[in-house]
DNA sequence: CTTACGTGAGTTTTT
DNA sequence: CTCACGTAAG
């Protein structure tokens, strides 16, 4: 069993660039990883060929993505092709990886052994208490604004005071920042962004920390590159010990510029070229050989991404044919678009492609209402993503809440959902005076509590809470992890006041679920019990922070033989056989709220490039005259990107409309008549017009009479215009 | 403390 | 239009 298998099995299969990029001499490296180019593969294929051929052990290497999905699948794969136990290998997430590092060194980064990881909903309500206390108008500063900035700027590295800050309003945005992270500290609580940040600064402030892992982890792989935030990359300079004019470790990235699709949440594309010269990169590797799609596919997505002028430049190809002609279908409006799509899925079904191989993919979430609609009318099975995850449900959070409270009572936001749910007569003037007296003493509001009612008595109210949570405490001791998170459910009253609610039963699964995902816990990870320090963590503690850092999935029976439902970001790493992408009109896709930028259209444009990438066999492309949009019927122009794919690779299906389709589509048209007086006007609402300079668009509005006239029209690119009929030459087509 | 009503906003999302 | 949130009333 000590015979290493042998590298070449390791290795066959793998294309030219494929094997180059595995097999790397030791120096930093990028790999530009087209879409469905085995990205995936080449990267575990490479951490499998360095433990394999001696050059670093399983403990000496970090690989780090952005999803623990794709972390999942990477030790998943890892363990297929090495006889290795992945136990233990420091693989993970950005957050996982740092929360790893800080539980390890809790002292030095300055945090409780205990200390809990706020998800984006319990930051929300610790920002919103904070701006409270200190009378912050929510007016002038939604809160919701204030964990933007916050997180913006723990996400390029900076803390309250190294921000700049010249005008009153982001001195004040400034000052609750720093209050913030006062109060953090003060409640041993960390957001996603501060185990970043805390990380960052402590491999920064502690020379002999930081010199460990430096020497520990000569070989670091990244993820999706091209989504890492400023704050990620500095992380992993200073984890590479690049700076410090000595020999850095090296680090194999791999991304693709062409899917940066996250600018909008602090992604730096950029950080690719800083790559590049920051670690003296040689050459990038391009992986542009597609497996997924047939070329057809593969056309119209060089065709659109082509237009971007940023990019660092690749081509897919692929050994396949053709394949099919990439279908476009211009609807009469969103329930002909629907309908359209709901037709071709069931001749599909019917010719027996899977529904989950098939994908409907969209720009916003509000346009799944008409597709879901539609289907449901059809009696096709669908399941769409997005919704609210395990861990976050309700009574999820408020169990976990108590088992919060258990690890670590200072935990202000904790105490605040449960101190009254289930309802134990504390309200609001109670809580109030706890508050209040929490601030004068400087303390926890369970501090605060205990001061005021000793150790609590049985019964009502605080002194009921706080004996509850002592006896919590008292009786979870020697407990096994699923015990307690009955105990939590149980003793706090939850369970019972779900069995009291009319629709509390599915509420109750999830509890009893909670106890299961805690037995699955306690399998999962009973080996990684013991950090760094050989220091024993609390299993509670650790449970929890899963539960903050894997929200768990994003629906329940996710096996189930359904069509895919998705917005494009979503759809992002997953490939299917048929794709339909429908709202492709200029103002949703690419969005009105991106468009009118050159930055915002190219990442729409690597948006609609991702979308296209995703179909193996079969592309649907669809748009709508007019659709319901905020309760108004808005006329839109077809895509520009449509525009950008050759014509000779498209089929247009427009002719095809059934007559029963389009009576659907009428009948709901019918609902929202259009004023008489404006059907006698002779520019109606939904008339394609020509302009001279502003080239073809549609009638969205006018105003005026038919003297002095003015129309609104959607030129698409162009925008939206105002033109006075008397001057504007305007021509109906 | 719960329920009803009014108001306003309305891309994309992982950790 | 539709949902989420906040306030006012019961």
């Amino acid at each position: 069993m000590n015979m290493p298998p042998d590298s070449g099995n390791l290795l066959a299969g793998l294309n030219e660039k494929q094997l180059e990029a595995v097999t790397l001499p030791h120096q930093s490296a990028l790999i530009l990883a087209g879409a469905g180019s085995g990205k995936t593969r080449v990267l575990t294929t490479r951490i499998a060929w360095l433990i394999q051929t001696g050059q670093v052990s399983p403990q000496g290497l970090l690989a780090v993505t952005f999803t623990n999905k794709a972390a999942k699948e990477m030790l998943t794969r890892l363990s297929a092709m090495l006889p290795i136990n992945t136990r233990g290998m420091w693989v993970g997430t950005f957050h996982g990886l740092c929360n790893r590092l800080l539980r390890a060194h809790y002292r030095e980064a300055g945090l409780p052994a205990t200390f809990q990881i706020l998800d984006s909903a319990d930051q929300l309500s610790s920002i919103k208490r904070l701006m409270k206390v200190m009378n912050v108008d929510d007016e002038k500063f939604p809160p919701k604004q204030v964990m933007g900035y916050i997180n913006s700027c723990k996400e390029e590295g900076l803390r309250a005071h190294s921000v700049e800050a010249y005008d009153s309003h982001s001195q004040r945005m400034r000052e609750i920042f720093e209050e913030y992270d006062k109060q953090c500290q003060r409640e041993g609580v960390a957001d996603f962004a501060e185990l970043l940040l805390r990380c960052y600064e402590l491999l920064g402030r502690e020379a002999s920390i930081r010199q460990h892992y430096q020497s520990r982890f000569k070989y670091i792989l990244v993820d999706e590159f091209q989504d890492t935030n400023r704050l990620q990359y500095l992380w992993l300079k200073l984890l590479a010990g690049q700076g410090n004019n000595k020999e850095h470790n090296c680090i194999f990235a791999v991304g693709d510029d062409d899917q940066s699709i996250y600018a909008f949440r602090g992604a730096r594309v950029g950080n690719m070229r800083d790559f590049e010269e920051d670690f003296n990169v040689q050459s990038i590797v391009k992986l542009e050989q597609n497996y997924r799609s047939h070329s057809n596919i593969l056309d119209a997505a060089n065709a659109i991404i082509t237009h971007n002028r940023n990019r660092l430049g690749k081509n897919l190809w692929t050994s396949a044919g053709k394949g099919e002609p990439i279908r476009v279908y211009q609807a009469y409006n969103d329930i002909d678009e629907a309908n359209f799509i709901v037709d071709e899925i069931k001749m599909l079904h019917a010719e027996g492609v899977d529904l989950n191989q098939i994908a409907m993919l969209y720009r916003s979430n509000a346009q799944s209402r008409v597709l879901e609609h539609a289907l449901f009318t059809a009696g096709l099975p669908y399941r769409v993503y997005g919704g609210l995850r395990f861990f976050e449900r309700a009574e999820i959070k408020h169990a976990l809440a108590y088992l919060r409270l258990i690890a670590n009572p200072e935990d202000d936001t904790a105490l605040l959902r449960v101190i009254n749910f289930p309802t134990r007569g504390i309200g609001a003037r109670s809580l109030e005076q706890l508050q209040e007296a929490a601030r004068q003493q400087s303390c926890s509001l369970w501090q605060a509590a205990i001061n005021k009612v000793g150790d609590g008595r049985p019964g009502k109210g605080i002194e009921g809470f706080v004996a509850l949570i002592k006896q919590m405490q008292e009786e979870s001791i020697g407990l096994t992890l699923p015990e307690m998170a009955e105990l939590a459910s149980n003793l706090s009253g939850l369970r019972q006041y779900y069995l009291g609610e009319k629709e509390g039963e599915d509420r109750i699964a999830n509890l009893d679920e909670l106890v299961n995902a805690a037995v699955a816990f306690m399998n999962q990870d009973i080996g990684m019990q013991v950090d760094e320090n050989g220091e024993t963590q609390s299993l509670l503690t650790q449970f929890l922070s899963h539960a903050s850092l894997e929200a768990g999935e994003h629906q329940a029976d996710a096996g189930r033989d359904a069509l895919q439902l998705m917005t494009v970001h979503s759809a992002k790493g997953l490939e299917f056989k048929t794709v339909f992408i429908s709202g492709l009109e200029e103002g949703l896709f690419p969005h009105e709220q991106s468009m009118y930028e050159a930055s915002g259209l190219e990442e729409e444009r690597r948006l609609m490039y991702v979308a296209v990438t995703r179909a193996r066999q079969r592309l649907y492309l669809s748009h709508a005259q007019s659709r319901m949009l905020h309760g108004q019927v808005r006329y839109g122009i077809p895509s520009r990107f449509l525009d950008e794919i050759p014509e000779e690779l498209l089929k247009r299906l427009n002719a095809t409309a059934s007559p029963s389709r389009m009576a659907q589509a009428d009948a709901y048209q019918n609902h929202t008549p259009a004023p008489s007086q404006k059907d006698a006007l002779p520019w109606k609402i939904g008339q394609s017009v020509a302009h001279s300079k502003f080239g073809q668009g549609v009638v969205v509005s006018y105003e005026g009479n038919s003297n002095d006239l003015r129309v609104q029209v959607n030129f698409g690119r162009e925008g939206l215009k105002w033109l006075a009929l008397e001057y504007a030459k305007l021509e109906k087509i």
